[in-house]
DNA sequence: ACGAATCGTAAGCAATGGCTTACGGTAAGT
DNA sequence: ACTTACCGTAAGCCATTGCTTACGATTCGT
């Protein structure tokens, strides 16, 4: 759907670190931050983005936000590499069936 | 070669552009920035962040410079996107049984 | 050999983005 | 009820980035 805001989101490295933490299941903020170099606000503008971005799911348990990666965020994304992979990879053959033709022809 | 630095080269819309008009085939510099509201050596300063992302090949055809995709580096960045939605979707079905077995408890 | 075309690069400027500190708001513990 | 813990938001600062104009280099056409 958007995987133009996905791919934006995932641009950032900090962001990118957020995820790979999320990677093994959903976890609240304050377990997101621990550890890491920059500040919890901060940790939670990121995971700001990545919710706009519908990278990720919250869900308010008691104290605590959880927050998980979204499978379907992801699909997106996906979709997008997989349309540009088809057409790069058939424009490639492309040129290089005609440069073999080219070879021939001399 | 990073899927990284790729990552980061899509994420600008303007590039994503250029990218789109090089999904048919390879374009020189001139037929790239045709059509397009920011100048050429705007359009040349995309395409050398695209190049060195891995995301572009360069063929220097005697006067001008054609600018292909580059499929290794479009399939960089699926492999990450890959191995993210296999855990993300796994720990979505990990927390989806684990919400249903809490339901049977109860 | 000379002029035109194609393209990359440098310098400078305006806009965007990420970080920190400070603060407010809600839920849990006692 | 009061304190503590957890979290989001606002304001401000600094670095990065994307754009333009100007310039230099290389190649094609005549």
């Amino acid at each position: 759907m958007d995987y133009e805001d996905a791919i934006a989101a995932l641009a950032d490295p900090t962001r990118r670190v957020i995820i790979d933490r999320l990677r093994s299941g959903a976890l609240p903020v304050g377990a997101i931050a621990q550890g890491m170099t920059i500040s919890r606000p901060a940790v939670s503008q990121h995971l700001r983005v990545l919710s706009d971005a519908g990278l990720l799911t919250v869900t308010p348990a008691g104290n605590r936000r959880l927050y998980a990666i979204a499978p379907e965020g992801v699909a997106g994304l996906r979709a997008y590499l997989d349309s540009l992979w088809d057409d790069a990879f058939a424009a490639f053959a492309r040129a290089a069936e005609e440069k073999a033709k080219e070879n021939n022809d001399e």
